[in-house]
DNA sequence: AGCTAATTGCAATATTGTTGCATTTAGCCT
DNA sequence: AGGCTAAATGCAACAATATTGCAATTAGCT
């Protein structure tokens, strides 16, 4: 929902404005990673203008509050789809449709810091992409996945 | 090695020419990912000038090959550390200072392609970026990783 | 309603990435 | 060793993406 983006926008002392409410809607109905001027594209045909300054200080902004990530796949933006997942993102990215689905798991980030800390490396943050096929495109075509 | 590498790059059928070497120098001398600029700019020291364009190939190709990545904190290219782990890169990437360590884990890959496979979805490739504090950067500060 | 710090838009610039095509070259074959 | 040819490079032009400083606007407060 935008409305908790909003909340978490505000209760670090943002101002909610019309330009970070465009962005926020855009990238809500929008499963697929965006890039700053395909979400300008978006809000043109529907009458909005930004100026693509604004979009990239905003996705800035909702990527540092984990309210947004950007795909390392495509390098698209994409609304974070989990709540209280602070330090934890993880996307499976069907390579053949390229619908994406966030996950999260504190038994594999708890694996993953004993694995690191065994390198004597103290984990903050875990960030991860699995690519491979959804259920859909493995059924439809199962020889894309030999 | 670079010699490693240019082994695979022929056994896929690629010629070794003096830009793929050059570049190959340079990405292995480097611990911290490279953007194709800073790649030209490190040659050009040397002597060496290779066009932006040739370089852009040269990274697109070893990345194909598993033989560099691009990394999704900083968006530079590196070196792949690690032979015979297709399909799993997994990076640990002091936010202190920027020293980056390959490691894999087929163990830790089981487990991600279980979980994934609950929503349906067939995993080819684990990559992953763990953010967080080497053990040096640990040690001298520890009010860093509050 | 008025105030003010935060945010936006604009303009200019810088950086990064792509494409088509002529030239060069690595690896192979006499 | 010298020639052949597909592969690779460099160049030029262009396209897309990203950053900065500053003046104008505005959200959220009193
Ligand atoms: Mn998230
Ligand atoms: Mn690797
Ligand atoms: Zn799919
Ligand atoms: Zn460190």
């Amino acid at each position: 929902m935008v409305q908790d983006s909003i909340r978490v926008l505000q209760a670090h002392g943002h101002k909610l404005t019309k330009p970070r409410r465009l962005v926020l809607e855009v990238l809500e109905e929008n499963e697929k990673p965006l890039s700053p001027y395909d979400i300008q594209g978006i809000l043109r045909t529907r009458g909005k203008y930004l100026n693509h300054v604004t979009i990239y200080r905003t996705l800035d902004l909702l990527c540092n509050l984990n309210l947004a990530h950007r795909m390392l796949s495509s390098g698209g933006f994409i609304k974070c789809s989990l709540d209280s997942t602070e330090g934890c993102h993880r996307f499976m990215v069907c390579q053949n449709c390229g619908a994406i689905q966030e996950f999260a798991d504190k038994e594999l980030c708890q694996e993953e810091n004993d694995f690191a800390q065994n390198f004597g490396f103290h984990t903050e943050h875990h960030l991860s992409e699995f690519s491979g096929f959804c259920s859909q495109c493995y059924r439809k075509q199962p020889q894309l996945a030999e």
